[in-house]
DNA sequence: CTGCCACTTGGCAGTGACTGTCAAGTGACA
DNA sequence: TGTCACTTGACAGTCACTGCCAAGTGGCAG
């Protein structure tokens, strides 16, 4: 990797890092694009050449958690069962999160305090159950049913969701291992209701 | 309701319609909120007044369908079980797009044309999740336990979300009451896999 | 070491979404 | 019919975001 890579990798490193400072001490829309710019020592034109948008720059955080947990979920070989394919993914977010807490517990606060914030959220866990659903439909077990293999993208994001939000909503004062374990074991003996008309 | 009332109401709704005609034939992007405000012969001032915001219009129609669907379900008795309460929740669902197909449809292609948007339909999925989840939190069968009801609650809105979704990708060619049917057989027969560490 | 090329940078002007404010208009009601 | 509360629309202003262009800088061949 050249002089010129290093350093850009370094600037879009330290861009996130400065907003997410300001977004904390100030708030996500306390802060304008040229406050971050000005402390991170770019332009605005610049900054807006490393991310997309305002909301790309916390969404980013989120994004790299999951990137780790997809490859986990890639690492696993055809042989491996689906569901401990899937616990991968699983653990993988969890070690994330445990690895930086305080990082994390600052994040969702400055998502719950802004509302506007949640879509962008949002609309990443919806293109990750996309590509989930797709690597899932690659799987033996799915039997190429396309219809299977959303329902289990979506189920198991539902779980990391869920898991992830009660955690936040503690704030971390719950062991995010015991949620999902409560969380898994609920699944495992507690089945979810099925939809079914009366009869 | 007074006349007052009545003109306002009578407003709201032309505002939405033109939004969406213009939506169609110039897509989201291509269409100014000037140019909405001057086709339903408001000021723009005006129309902030009626929605929040340019996303609001789109996603007041999705909203709409989803406010019937929470009604059905509040409509269940206690003594309903929780599985048919929630097919309340699915066939409300499945009457809205039967009975709004064409409108549903355009609806839906707006959505796929504009990537921004996705996030305005996540960001309600997500708060119609956190209202379900808190439905079911009352029902004699959640127990109580919060993270159940809110793994139900999400379950429910999955396969929502996964039958519009395969049914709009189908252009409308496939009847959604098939693929609602196909969906819920296939969760009570290949039961979802929880994701599960080895052994 | 030097000069050239490709790429990065940042300023500037412009668009469009959205908001606060205020004066004018209009339904509701005594 | 007059008064009051509410609705309306215009205007100015903020801020996210973009296209464009000139200046700066790393990479590399000579």
């Amino acid at each position: 990797m050249g002089l010129r890579e290093t350093k850009m990798e370094r600037t879009r490193r330290f861009i996130a890092d400065t907003a997410f400072d300001l977004f904390v001490a100030h708030g996500y829309d306390g802060t304008t694009i040229e406050q971050i710019a000005a402390a991170a020592e770019v332009g605005t034109r610049t900054l807006y050449r490393y991310y997309a948008s305002k909301e790309a720059l916390v969404v980013s955080f989120v994004e790299n958690g999951l990137n780790a947990a997809m490859e986990a979920f890639e690492a696993q070989s055809d042989e491996t069962p689906l569901s401990e394919a899937l616990y991968a993914v699983i653990d993988s977010v969890e070690q994330t999160i445990t690895a930086n807490q305080a990082r994390l517990l600052a994040l969702y606060e400055i998502f719950d305090r802004t509302t506007g914030l949640r879509a962008g959220l949002a609309d990443l866990d919806w293109s990750w159950r996309q590509k989930l659903a797709q690597q899932i439909l690659r799987r033996p077990e799915a039997e190429g049913n396309a219809l299977f293999a959303a329902l289990v993208a979506a189920n198991t994001m539902n779980v990391i969701e869920v898991v992830v939000h009660t955690w936040a909503a503690s704030g971390g004062g719950v062991k995010i291992a015991d949620i999902t374990r409560e969380s898994l074991e609920l699944l495992r003996t507690k089945p979810i209701p099925v939809p079914a008309p009366a009869g």
